[in-house]
DNA sequence: ACCTGAACACCGTTCAAGT
DNA sequence: ACCTGAACACCGTTCAAGT
């Protein structure tokens, strides 16, 4: 018989709270995340959390990093620098579609240790690009910046509407507000409202790595040539 | 004598609302913003600002709407595509400069009517940069992306130690923290961690815009060459 | 050392009652 | 139509008391 609630038995920890509170996240998402569920679910009370974790914070700083170091493990070895980026970009895509409450947690931090991995893994490949030392930093943020930006968009996208409509109903949606905007504010959101119902979220995702890609390759070059 | 509670005299509005709202999240951050701290700086009653505003998400809303159209609104006529865009993007990063709580709220929901605006300015300049229509979703929305993920990785810098320290004390720690990290598990980071405490925020913004768009020109020429 | 659970100081929101 | 302010249903966090 399956039980969700763990069984008294075994002695509380920063793991067991951490995967609990990971769970009940995934579940409900982040409103549901409190610490009354939390020790409902452990079945301990609510003020035993506190012996193993300092607070909702850190409680949700440790959840994200969990989450982003899994994603993270998956390394390509051997594959091209731009593919490897193209990948890890990717892997943080769906791991913030599988668990969109890990969006708004990297926005939140940026100083967590799981958005240290993600640059970690980013700066990584961009100096295997062949990117001098002093451009490192800047291409590295670039990417990871906009890696958080869009994905955190998608994450909110996904999750607020998840119950009720798919993806492809929520972009319909949205789309006919768009084009329901103003004609001289809003020139260009209108025009761009055509394409949203058939747009694929990963393709954008992607375009836009390419693009950063682009510009690093190209100021790469130029810095050559130059140099 | 300056008095910041305003004359109870004059009848409650929207307007009086979001404005009272921005100056509590300007002066306190997004913690400080409760309809109490509202009702008690308006001389009135909680229950009255629901009259006015629809709950507290809509209240948000509002102010992030009310500080990005004024950041919008300095519009740069007659200046190259490409200057318009950093422009642009200096002033949205400025903006979450000034209002900290702008950032977070933007990333909270990319699909406000703020983030429409931004996307507007960043498309029109997209359009005039020559990319053809099938390009400009992609890469307006690269911009967008990137501009949001920074700015509110900067917000939160600025903002969470903003009494206590200033920036540059600020980035000197984290650099010190960065140094101390595992050399196997984070090489990069450790290595860009020398760069961290004489870097400059807009320096660094800057370089992520020119990227950016130095993968647009890159893609366009090349289809063009190719097409 | 670890856990219990009532208590505290807050929230956002509602709503009968006023003007 | 607009405002009042007590009340409700929650929070995160603390802490005396247990084992």
């Amino acid at each position: 018989m399956a039980d969700k609630s763990e069984r008294r038995a075994d002695p509380l920890s920063q793991e067991r709270i951490v995967s609990a509170a990971i769970a009940i996240l995934d579940e409900g998402g982040a409103g549901a995340l409190t610490f009354r569920a939390l020790s409902a679910r452990l079945a301990t009370g609510s003020g035993a959390i506190y012996w193993h974790v300092a607070d909702k914070q850190a409680l949700l700083t440790a959840a994200t990093d969990q989450v982003i170091a899994q994603a993270m493990a998956r390394g390509g070895d051997g594959t091209p620098p731009d593919e490897a980026i193209r990948a890890l970009a990717l892997g943080v895509f769906d791991t913030i579609d599988a668990h969109p409450w890990v969006g708004a947690q990297l926005a939140d931090d940026p100083w967590q240790h799981a958005v240290l991995r993600i640059l970690e893994g980013v700066g990584a490949q961009v100096a295997a690009l062949g990117v001098p030392e002093e451009g490192r930093f800047n291409a590295a943020t670039a990417l990871l910046s906009f890696i958080l930006g869009l994905a955190g968009q998608y994450a909110v996208g996904s999750s607020r509407f998840g119950g009720d409509m798919d993806r492809a109903t929520f972009l319909r949606e949205v789309a006919s507000q768009w084009a329901q905007l103003d004609p001289v504010e809003h020139p260009f959101v209108r025009e761009v409202a055509a394409q949203l119902p058939q747009h694929d979220d990963r393709q954008q995702f992607l375009a836009g790595v390419d693009l950063i890609l682009a510009g690093i390759e190209r100021s790469r070059r130029s810095r050559r040539t130059s140099g």
